[in-house]
DNA sequence: TCGTCACATCAGCTCTGGTTGATGGATTTA
DNA sequence: TAAATCCATCAACCAGAGCTGATGTGACGA
């Protein structure tokens, strides 16, 4: 097995890193992501900059066993980064994804044309 | 019990049509209604226009049972409006929903300092 | 070196969401 | 009117996500 907490080594690669726009399934991934109410919380916490993980249990009184398992879907979505200091592991926010995730919605939102087609 | 398909009037309120922004329950349940695959495949078939359900069936593959339960959910998050027309049943995208979730999205970024550091 | 702390991970459970097949209402056509 | 078509809804089942408590791993300090 791989050595626990290998900084910034994710079991598997952040979908929202990748060059490009967002494929409609990692798009689809960024949504499920977020359309969770603790991992909004956490997202918000995280607005005002990074936190460690002790500090986001207080805050949002959540288990830490819970809290961990949503910040690794977090992190595997490329929406959170992690970084080790002593005992302590630091989460903070990738705008990037929010934003590719913006426009992915614009893209589908261009391609709703509107035109009726009668049904056979 | 109302009588079946009264045109527009939900079952419940749609919630991406109220004034103002969205609320963040909102703007999860629309986060929610976009993560999901067989849902995404019926917005992009709506992109051109729209079609009634036996179009979509067809079109998409989906048993009548199936595509019915995800258009009602895509309708009751307000990304779709129905409209009868005989004995056909014709759905049709709701941009602006799409749009304000993308607002949404954006408002959430703004929150969110900034201190960007760029993906491994 | 030993105990403590911070965090990740695991097994087992619960619960929500999606699927399936069947039924029924509404509308049109023969 | 009777049959056929379109669609919504329901009950039952199934799968996956999320929760809980416990355990494991690495870092630190005494």
């Amino acid at each position: 097995m791989a050595g626990l907490r290998t900084a910034t080594a994710a079991t598997a690669a952040p979908i929202a890193c990748a060059p490009g726009p967002l494929e409609a399934e990692e798009a689809r991934l960024l949504l499920r992501a977020l359309a969770d109410p603790i991992r909004l919380q956490v997202i918000e916490a995280l607005g005002n900059g990074e936190r460690c993980v002790c500090d986001l249990t207080g805050e949002l009184g959540l288990a830490q066993s819970k809290l961990s398992f949503h910040l690794k879907v977090l992190k595997e979505t490329g929406l959170l980064a992690d970084r080790q200091s002593g005992r302590w592991v630091y989460y903070r926010l990738q705008p990037e994804a929010l934003e590719r995730l913006r426009a992915w919605l614009a893209a589908l939102a261009a391609s709703c044309g509107g035109i009726a087609v009668p049904c056979p």
